[in-house]
Formats: structure tokens, C-alpha cells, sequence
DNA sequence: GGTGCTTGCTAAATGGGTTTAGCAAGACCA
DNA sequence: TGGTCTTGCTAAACCCATTTAGCAAGCACC
């Protein structure tokens, strides 16, 4: 076993040349004037000693470590973050970078801490990851420091990768309204006069705004609109219960989240109501909960590994783009059909 | 804005001497005989420009980098990992380290690819987490560097962190024993005449074994064992629902995942059965799922988050306990009751 | 023979730290 | 007065690469 590492040092030993000309070489310099057999010596002794540079000393001189630092607020509590650090673990391995994931709970103190060490170690650039869009407190970072928010906005640094929500929010209404319904409809989640909330923020106001957006657009309104907090199985079981008995009417659900659906097809069932012959349900987010309901919940996906594919990208290509939005795709199965009696 | 990150020579200079004795000061050597007023001064100087070493020129010359490098086959396509990564996070975080984090897919090509990109970096260790025990192929490291193998094994490694899916195992049989349960206890998703597989492995073997052992040593028997290839809730449905009509008699499942028992929990009200009161359910993994289900599902945990705790500790500490098994945890809910008729 | 231009290559500086070796001044000792 | 210790500190080497500046040889040209 070959216990020492072998440096640039070694390969120009063998190659019979200086380290200079074996790092212009192997870095394929254009402009320098070696000749075809120092190249070709050069080349050969690396591959026979299977030489790799040294990133660490490398970024010294260079100030470049191929190497990305991605600091979210919560790793796996949530589904959500996963596939974020999927997408971006897959997108830097593509562009031969490597990720520092870090984890902050959302304590500013551990951000501060987070982002110092990321730079003690000389990353490229800096993904910021939260849950929910809010300010993040961002202690001083060097300007050369390229930054992208993921799922997250921060007035110092424009880029920022986000769900298409509002389209989402078309879309939703745009399958019922597809199936024919229209006057059966209710909003499992969400009630404008009774909300005001900053937990839920900026990505849920645009999901509401396109839903609301696209039932003005029909010339529709709710049957029903049903505000919660929490948005967890048992919430949306207990709320849609309370609907069913004010509104046996309803002909389908708009659920917030897959949760709530879950919860909804609890309180479905256990009214004797089957999905989606009298009632159909479609909701957001495409939790995996949402393949194994019976029948499948038709949802519309939080695009997540696109996003974290998509803030690499960003973050590497260096071109300013303020707002990315990625699509949130529509995952077609079998909750939503035609209301009774059409 | 500070364009220029502080070095330590600017401290140096800053207290009036060499970065020798500055490195020596920050550095907390003990043997050195530098002057109390030095110590102060150079203490004073770090503190007013906000001196940060930098990692990388420091692990040059040391070869300590504060950074480990997680390389797993999967990252996001399973909820498993990513537990196992904000565990070995926090470790690694309350021990000044850092993580890299590296998906592979399970492709031996990207394998050996993560393993140079992170030894590029000069990683202090390495830990190699994968969903299912197997020999993984590991290319020749540096013997220096440090390996633990996270819910996997590897001759050449032997230091690796695992659940105790034994005792895992033995608590659930003896979780429905408690309860009164001995005759109409059911397997669902295991049969040992039908499956030998190696897709399973080590972890799931040991699980077997501990309800096996358990079984034993109460003196019982199943009613029936349903082999299930898939751990899916559709499998677990059609298997419950088969097994249901064969044996009506039964008073208790024990599924082998959570996902199973969610088909099952299905297939029951499907069939008029109420969980407990008709038919105990107890399963493992503690899915995010158990929660949600009506009522709660009891259920043997993955211990994820303390997986990963435990490798990272164990590569920082250096000692060489072999195996390390970490305790399933019981997560009581509600699916657990007497059988009928006691 | 001197000047200038290529060509092919290398010495040395650089990045930011750690570490080894050792210097200078004063104290102690005989 | 000279030798040895101790104290307090620093010069310089080193880690591994990149990059700047420049050398030496060969050739052309006047």
C-alpha cells in the first residue's frame, strides 16, 4: 500500500522536467511553448504514478477548492431537504465539485458558525437552504463569495432558486375544474380571512395566489374553505369531517398539502364516501405518503432535487439571473374523476 | 466590506511579533516558552481583527483538516439516510469537523470516484454508509486514513456501526407476548422456506433471528408466514388480505416494515377489522408513516440520528471497537392490545 | 560580431499556515 | 572571566501546488 501520497513532485521526477512544466502540462496551459515529448512524458508519468493534485493546495494558490458549501436550517427532519441535497450532490458531481453540507436548525449562532467554516475552508461558493423563505441573517461574507438561496430569500443576495408555486396552485384547480367540477369545491388549509401568517411565507402566499388566481379565472368559488394551522394528517381528518357534515354537498377537495389529504382520506372513508367516485382530492407536495394512498393521490410535486440541481448550476455558472422558478410537476393518479351524476 | 480575509501574519504583525510565535499562542503549545505578555497580545490581536485560520493551509502542513467525508450509496431515495447524515452532521459539528457529503448510487465507478475526491481533500476519515449491508468495493486508501462503515460491513474495515436489529427483533415478538398474544400471531413479510436473498442482508437476517429466537423461547409458533419480496403497503395489502381470508383467526401481526403495515392496517378495514381491538399490529422502522396512521402504529425504530452519531464518534476517537449495535428503539402507540376474548 | 527573436525550459515567489533548529541576552555558577 | 542554562523569541524549511519572471541555446539578420 502505497502510504504517502504522490505529488506533482514525483511525476516531474519521473517525467525528468521541473514541477513547472509538469503543472503547465498537466493543466494544459495553451499558451506555453513545452515540446510534444515533455508533454508526452509528463502525461505518462502521472498515469503511471496515478497522480491526483492536491485540491487543499491547490485552492491556496488558486483560491479555487471545487468544493461547495450547502448550509440548510433542517437536513432531515423534513422530506423536503433531502432531495434538495440530492439534486445538488448530483448537479456538483457533474461539474466535478464536491458539497459540505451543514446543519443549523435555524439558530443564528450556528448559521454564523456554519458560514465561518465553510469559507475556513475556502468554498467556491455558498448554497443557503431554509424550509421556509425568511431573512436570513448572513453575517459578512468576502463579495468574492458567489451566494444562491434555495427555497429561501435574503435581500443581499438576489439569486435564488423557488417552487413555481402560483403556477402549481393554476394547475391544481385547473385538473378539478378539467374533471367538471365547479361549485363542489372545497380548500382544505387555507382561509384568507382567518390566515395571516409568516410561517408559512412567501412560497404558500403564491400558492394560494394561484389558486385563488385560477378559480377567478373560471368564475368559480369555494364551497368551502377550511383554515389550519398545522397541516398533519389528523388536522386535515378533523376539518374535513366538520365539512362533510356542514357540506355534504362538496364533490371535491383541495388539500394544501399531501397530509391533509391523508387525513381527508381517513375522514372520507370513515363517512362510507369513496375517492374518487363521490369525492376527488388532489393536494400539493408529493410526499411519498401520496403513492401509497388507495387509490394514488393525485398531487402537485415539490420540485425538489430539480431546485438543488438548479442552485448548483446557478451558483457555478456564475450568471446573475435574479428569480429561477422551477416548475412543479403535476403527478397524475387516480384521486381525481368526474363529480356524481355528470 | 473586508475584501481580504485576515491571515496570520496580520496578527502577527498586529502584536509586534513572528507568526511563529503567534501559531504557537493560537495553537495552545504547551512547551513553549513565550512570555505571558506575548500570549496576551497576540490573544488581544486575534480577537480585534476576527482571525480565522485557513483549513486548508493548515492541513497542509498538518494533515488534519477538520473535514470527513460520508460517502453513501444513497442519499435521498430512501428515507433511511438521511437520519443517518444529520446524525454523523451533529456529531461531526460538536467536534469542530466538518462533512462532505457524496452519493455514489451504489455504481462502483462513482464509488472509487468519491473515494479520490474526498482523499483529494484530505478528509481526516471516511464513512461509508449504505442502505444494505454488502462488501463494498473500496479502491486502495492510504492506510492512515480512517474508516467506518456505517449499516454496512467490509472485510477490510472492520469498524462499523449498525442496529441491533436482534434485540430489535426479539422486543417486538415480545411486545405482542406481553399482551396476551401466543397462537394467532402472523408473519407479514418473511418466510425463510421461500426466501434467501441477498438483497436483505446481514441486518434483516439478524432482525429474523430475533423474532425466530424469541418465538423459540416462548414456546410459540406463527399462524401463518406471508414471504413478501417488496416491502410495499400494496404487497403488505394483498398479503394481509390473502392471509385474512385463510386464517380468520388471527389476532396479531408482526410486519416486517411499516410500509407493509400500512397495507395491512388497509387491508383490515377493508375487511371490518378494528387495530387493536380485532387485530394487534406491531412493525419496524418507525417511518415517518407509523405516525400518521389511525391509531398510531407501535413500532420498533431504526435508530438513524444514533447511527450516525455513533460512526462519527467512532471515527474521531480512533479507538477500534469492532462492531458497534445500536439500540432499536420501542416507539409505543396504539396498535398493540389484548387479543379478543381475554 | 552584435542584436533580437524563438524555443524550451526552470528558479523562485507565492498562498497561509506549522514546525524545527537555533540565536541572543541575561542569570547562574565556579 | 569563561562556561552553561534558561528564557524569549525568530529565521527558515516545509506542506503541495500555481505562476511569474527569466535564463540559455539556437538561429536569423544586418
Amino acid at each position: 500500500m502505497p502510504s504517502k501520497r504522490v505529488t506533482l513532485a514525483d511525476v516531474a521526477q519521473l517525467a525528468g522536467l521541473s514541477t513547472t512544466a509538469a503543472s503547465m502540462i498537466l493543466n494544459g496551459r495553451p499558451d506555453t511553448r513545452l515540446s510534444q515529448a515533455a508533454h508526452d512524458r509528463v502525461n505518462a508519468a502521472a498515469q503511471a504514478l496515478g497522480y491526483r493534485p492536491n485540491v487543499a493546495a491547490r485552492g491556496l494558490r488558486t483560491a479555487k477548492t471545487l468544493t461547495i458549501g450547502f448550509i440548510s436550517d433542517l437536513v432531515a427532519t423534513t422530506r423536503f431537504a433531502s432531495g434538495l441535497i440530492k439534486g445538488a450532490l448530483e448537479a456538483a458531481e457533474s461539474a466535478g465539485h464536491v458539497v459540505l453540507v451543514l446543519e443549523t436548525g435555524g439558530d443564528p449562532e450556528r448559521e454564523a458558525e456554519a458560514i465561518a467554516a465553510v469559507l475556513d475552508r475556502q468554498v467556491d461558493g455558498i448554497i443557503f437552504a431554509t424550509m421556509r423563505a425568511r431573512e436570513l441573517f448572513v453575517p459578512t461574507i468576502p463579495s468574492a463569495t458567489s451566494v444562491v438561496m434555495l427555497n429561501a430569500t435574503n435581500a443581499r443576495f438576489p439569486r435564488s432558486v423557488l417552487p413555481d408555486e402560483e403556477s402549481g396552485g393554476r394547475t391544481a384547480v385547473d385538473l378539478l375544474v378539467a374533471a367538471g367540477h365547479r361549485d363542489g369545491i372545497a380548500l382544505i388549509g387555507q382561509n384568507d380571512d382567518v390566515e395571516r401568517d409568516l410561517f408559512r411565507s412567501a412560497t404558500v402566499a403564491r400558492r394560494v395566489a394561484g389558486i385563488r388566481g385560477a378559480m377567478a379565472h373560471h368564475g368559480l368559488e369555494f364551497l368551502a374553505e377550511e383554515s389550519i394551522w398545522l397541516w398533519e394528517p389528523d388536522e386535515g381528518y378533523t376539518a374535513t369531517s366538520e365539512l362533510l357534515r356542514r357540506h355534504p354537498e362538496v364533490t371535491a377537495l383541495l388539500c394544501m398539502n399531501d397530509r391533509l389529504a391523508f387525513g381527508a382520506y381517513q375522514a372520507l372513508a370513515d363517512a362510507g364516501l369513496s375517492v374518487p367516485g363521490d369525492v376527488s382530492v388532489v393536494s400539493f407536495d408529493n410526499d411519498e405518503l401520496a403513492a401509497y394512498l388507495r387509490p394514488g393521490l393525485t398531487t402537485i410535486g415539490l420540485p425538489h432535487e430539480a431546485m438543488g440541481r438548479r442552485a448548483v448550476e446557478l451558483l457555478l455558472s456564475g450568471d446573475d439571473a435574479d428569480q429561477t422558478l422551477v416548475p412543479m410537476p403535476t403527478v397524475s393518479r387516480s384521486s381525481i374523476a368526474a363529480p356524481r351524476g355528470t
